[in-house]
DNA sequence: ATGAAAGCGCTAACAT
DNA sequence: ATGTTAGCGCTTTCAT
């Protein structure tokens, strides 16, 4: 294959300087119609493509935005990828994308990275409180918008879920419901949500009159496996809970499949309620009961929210922080404790053979 | 904040070339170890990030690898993409990437774009058997591998599953367990894997015997809305089948929540067969037999293939094609007919209340 | 309406 | 071991 066409390559072939025929690519400034075709023409037949490295070098912007998550494997994360791929897209941005596998030191090393590819702004979900530390070391570091999780200290906007208000409706549903003894499964307990979802689960069901040790919460990191182990001990206890909270859509995958493993039927033995809404909570039989944030709309105003920012010549702004409120979807999951259940709440020991409720 | 640092910045600040400072930082060529420290301390110091932009244009090379695909959001591809990311991570390679949708004019443009953006290589699901043509027109076009989907007449490097092979061991499982009137659900009929599926369920189908009127094949795109579409309206028919396939997750979702509404129970009224195996096949009660590719390799293989064409200095050796073989998952949805489901498949009216098996 | 030329920040000959 | 310098391919003043 021939040579790769170039600006000055186009500008020598038509016998006109490489400024005209950059001003003819790019249409600003006047050039002649004439000329402009004949450009034009040319760049088509010789299957031009225009250097962006350059021309980011020169115009100092590379409509790059960096995308930065702990994963993307997990139904949330692939979806809000999914979501801000398209809206950036539209914008005229491409995506560069970095996984950290909710890793402080791979993060940090994604963020520096997409520093020195000059993205024009960052979306960024930290995973741990002084996850945007390394940014503030960085002369000129673009604009940041955090997403879904927030680190402390930033200066970053951001755009989250209405955790607390999601938690604590999932709880009171099962409170409501008559349980008395639930287990939330957690994640990794250094990113934010794990902590407001955390503290909103503690907090309303004790509100709901539960007692300390009937709030359960085990986990450590957003996986599949650790939804598993942890409700296959759970399901295994002495005294086991009559509802699950299992706080992402991985805990989620693993938690059903332990109860399925374990021949626990639900809702009749147990209730679950799950967080974020993949389509196959549907698939599920009976579908799960869950709160889940519109993922578009926070897409949206976390594209919105970057590109005015870097389209801010000025002095920056104050921080803007966005919480998006999400929905309880009532689906199948979840049903009242059985008779015997809530007995043993109160501290009888399950008799072997199981007591119709 | 203060200036971004440059090497020319640091070149003046220590009183040495810029040279020197490029050669400590990139630690070839020779630079007295005092140097070389004071060059390393000052950059630290001063956060120096190095344009990635001017080395990239220098060195004619970005250490930029492009995935285009049609979706993310599906499990397949979602962990396609977290495998894909972590192996060229590992080899020093940052992604960017491109969704198509499954529209072949934004897949167009996207390989337009990363070839505009100078990426060393692509990885690519081509959405149309020509997809790959707009990168013949293109002078110095990159190395691609083409993933998990072939386009014709295409001379990059693939890295594909086995698709017949695992489509005939789940036709053939059905066929089996006695079915004799099963349908397939399939995806954007473009797609080579989409043809190959079809092809071999079609084929293992007729050589298992069964009459052409009772393999149904339907769908159109891969979308959960489209399974649910198609298993609904299969469930309504007047002699509905058996067995179904899926014949990827997001379709499979949609089936198994048409399922689940319509109150039919799997395995015993239906047995359902997906493909590929997402964590939330096993949260399925009863989980869902499947056929799996080991993603984890295939990445592998893709980015194996990639990096060494990139390699490569002279003239681009023969095109490589790497099928790779899944496994037959057997589970819970699948099972033999039931009595009456099989008379109906001779022929007989559906009689209007269920005959238990 | 078009051209000449500087320069974005880096690397890699080529000198010394 | 270090310095000088010529670009990489583009955009954008500043002239004409």
């Amino acid at each position: 294959m021939k040579q790769r066409a170039t600006v000055e390559g186009l500008a020598r072939q038509l016998g006109v300087s490489v400024a005209t025929v950059s001003r003819a690519l790019n249409g600003h400034s006047y050039v002649s119609e004439k000329t402009r075709q004949r450009v034009l023409d040319a760049a088509r037949d010789s299957g031009f493509q225009p250097n962006a490295l350059a021309r980011a070098l020169r115009r100092e912007q590379t409509e790059l935005v960096a995308l930065v998550i702990p994963d993307v494997r997990s139904e949330f994360f692939a979806s809000a990828t999914s979501v801000l791929q398209a809206a950036l897209e539209a914008r005229g941005y491409r995506m560069i994308l970095g996984v950290t596998g909710d890793d402080a030191r791979r993060d940090h090393e994604y963020l520096e990275a997409m520093v020195r590819q000059r993205v024009d702004g960052i979306i960024h979900t930290p995973c741990t409180p002084n996850g945007a530390d390394v940014l503030e070391k960085v002369a000129n570091a673009p604009p940041v918008v955090e997403f879904t999780r927030r680190s402390r200290g930033s200066h970053a906007d951001s755009v989250v879920g209405e955790d607390r208000k999601g938690v604590a409706a999932l709880t009171r549903h099962l409170v409501e419901l008559g349980h008395r003894r639930i287990a939330a499964i957690a994640g990794n307990p250094a990113a934010s949500t794990t902590r407001e979802r955390l503290a909103s689960f503690r907090r309303t069901a004790s509100d709901g009159g539960l007692d300390g040790d009937d709030v359960i919460v085990e986990g450590g990191e957003y996986s599949a496996e650790c939804g598993y182990q942890v409700t296959t001990r759970l399901l295994a206890a002495d005294r086991p809970p009559t509802a699950i909270f299992a706080s992402n859509t991985q805990l989620a995958a693993g938690a059903l499949q332990a109860t399925s493993e374990a021949g626990v039927r639900i809702p009749r033995d147990l209730s679950v309620v799950c967080y974020d809404d993949p389509i196959w909570y549907r698939a599920c039989n009976p579908a799960i009961t869950t709160y889940s944030v519109p993922l578009d709309r926070m897409g949206a105003l976390a594209v919105d929210l970057l590109l005015d920012r870097m389209a801010e010549s000025d002095e920056p702004a104050r921080p803007r922080h966005r919480r998006v409120a999400g929905r309880l979807l009532l689906r199948g999951s979840t049903a009242p404790p059985r008779a015997d259940a809530r007995l043993e709440a109160r501290g009888r020991k399950p008799s072997a053979a199981p007591v119709p409720g």
